[in-house]
DNA sequence: ACTGTCAGCCAAAGCGCTTTGAAGACCTCT
DNA sequence: AGAGGTCTTCAAAGCGCTTTGGCTGACAGT
């Protein structure tokens, strides 16, 4: 059933019935009701394809993701997924994934716009001055950064939690405990969101006089080895740190795994925060010493970003603002004052 | 730059351009070279709008979506999509991704059928006799199911590891141990995987007259969590099990845990044998006792899902065949002779 | 009675591509 | 020389929608 049957059987011409559908004022609210009731019983559904032919909207955001033999997609993003799909569903909104070699997503993002395969674009884990988004400013497309970019001469639209608080916060709260000695164990440092949580600890630790040594500090991709090696590292060296604040629930595993490697406990040697994505199928609260974290959901986020998506595609957001939402520290039992 | 405007400036019609860049063997070899030069030249792109509009294809593959508040996405998708990556960069094969309540994905698999959104489909964690699989079967388009679903009465694609081969040995090596109360902590049994796993433990023990009692299974959703509880109901009830088959790393996580809140030890009170789908971020061989494992790639099969569906779309495969992986069985220190 | 306004509807022109049906050019064969 | 092929190329007709630019008739204003 296309449209020119339908306005065929309606007698009514094709412009009309156009009309009708999409909200026009042009047309009576008898004929009006007249087109939707027999929409609805032929079960009539424009054809994408020559909507977006026609409009050039096409209905979908995109996402270029980043692949290649050494790139593994993060499991966090997932959970952005199910976020999005709150959102999206119900509103027949899709998602396309196009996938780049991870030094050629400029080339796909010019390919995706110029196509116009979508009206808007997610874009994940900004690096400082990010290429991709002044790519997409440039090319004038919706977007929406999840998470920031520092160092861009124009402003954007983000969503972004607020990193550097919340691990100033848990800091603060290590250093009221009497710790001196804090470690972080970081994410890749490329990344905005690791540099800004560098930030917050520094700050932090600074506020009392302490500091943050480099010799305390460890980054790398978030996975369970990467934080075990890293705790060991640490707490091996001389001068070992008496409490961890580490990125991510997954490395934390690690962390855990070293601690009691080497015989030490939690929190009585040593206290630890970790960040907690909300992860569904990892909670902080059964670690077998229930983790103190900083706690944000990515899938909210993800439902947010698609709610702002959508309503720039529409129009109703146009100007680039940030959104930085608060993180909530939960303390639970894996910290502890400091030995004295 | 359109076609029209190529086909003007190479004072050429728009047929013979559209052929030359497609393929078609009635253009000369001088012609089609000059017009493939000057399309590079000017960086022409065919519009995908249009050209779906007149043909049909989508040049996409699509992938229902089920969400909801109670709908968590796997962790293992994300794999799934690094594998599918690695295949569809360079081959410009992007996917869509449709959101959809977890009780409405027929109605939205018509709509993206409907739409020729796709050209071809995905679909996820079948069960048994899944009405998706019967549904795109009758619908026509080109899909492949990523698992299988028994009691169809008609062939359908798909690529699945065996499961039941990779228990059946897992479960047979236990024996071997001189194991007779083996546990099986399993995915929700609605799920075919599931299913066939059971089905390959249980043949196994049976093979040396051991049953494998309802008492010592366990089915739920794979979290930290859920196995952390089955583990623990499993342990305190009498006669509890010596060895442990566990149907995820992430649960196998909750099961170590259990273990050692028990004060039982990992083989010496208890084998542990897990399924390993390869994720980067969790690998068996880091746990505090190096855990054995059934393993296969995810990722793996994403390649080889999106290699397959690339095919079907352009018309190289067409018989409907199953594709069946073996699975490897990695010996490693959490699993020893039963005590006697 | 005449003009102006406006609500309601329509025909037709795109959007940029593929594909059908035809035609011109150039050979070969009888 | 004319019939019959084979190569190349082309004009034009879709694909199914949106949107521009009228057109018509009813009603209000003077």
């Amino acid at each position: 059933m296309n449209l020119k049957q339908l306005s065929d059987m309606l007698a009514l011409s094709q412009t009309t019935v156009s009309r009708a559908l999409n909200g026009y004022p042009e047309v009576s609210e008898e004929t009006r009701r007249r087109v939707a009731d027999a929409a609805k019983r032929h079960g009539y559904r424009p054809n994408p394809s020559a909507r977006r032919l026609a409009t050039g909207k096409a209905g979908m955001i995109g996402y270029v993701m980043p692949t290649g033999a050494a790139v593994d997609i993060d499991p966090h993003f997932v959970e952005f997924l199910s976020g999005l799909g709150d959102y999206a569903r119900g509103h027949e909104l899709d998602l396309v994934l196009s996938p780049a070699d991870a030094d050629e997503e400029e080339t796909t993002y010019r390919r995706v716009v110029a196509n116009k395969q979508v009206d808007a674009v997610y874009v994940s884990s900004p690096r400082p001055a990010d290429r991709r988004v002044s790519l997409l400013n440039q090319l004038g497309i919706p977007f929406i950064v999840h998470g920031r970019s520092e160092g861009l001469d124009f402003d954007y639209a983000f969503l972004d939690i607020d990193n550097e608080a919340a691990f100033h916060d848990a800091a603060r709260l290590l250093v009221q405990l009497g710790h001196t000695r804090v470690a972080l164990i970081n994410g890749d440092l490329g990344e905005t969101f690791a540099i800004l949580r560098e930030r917050g600890a520094r700050r932090a630790l600074a506020a009392s006089g302490l500091a943050l040594a480099p010799e305390r500090m460890r980054s790398a991709a978030m996975t369970e080895e990467n934080g075990f090696r890293a705790a060991t590292s640490l707490l091996q060296g001389d001068a070992p740190p008496t409490a961890i604040l580490c990125s991510s629930l997954i490395m934390a595993l690690g962390v855990v795994r070293a601690i009691r490697d080497l015989g030490l406990s939690i929190p009585g040697d040593v206290s630890v925060i970790a960040h907690d994505d909300v992860f569904p199928w990892l909670k902080p609260e059964n670690f077998s010493v229930p983790l103190t974290t900083t706690r944000s959901s990515i899938r909210a986020a993800g439902q947010r970003i698609a709610e702002r998506l959508a309503a720039k595609i529409s129009g109703l957001e146009s100007d680039p603002r940030g959104e930085v939402w608060p993180v909530d520290l939960v303390v639970r039992g894996s910290i502890a004052g400091a030995k004295s």
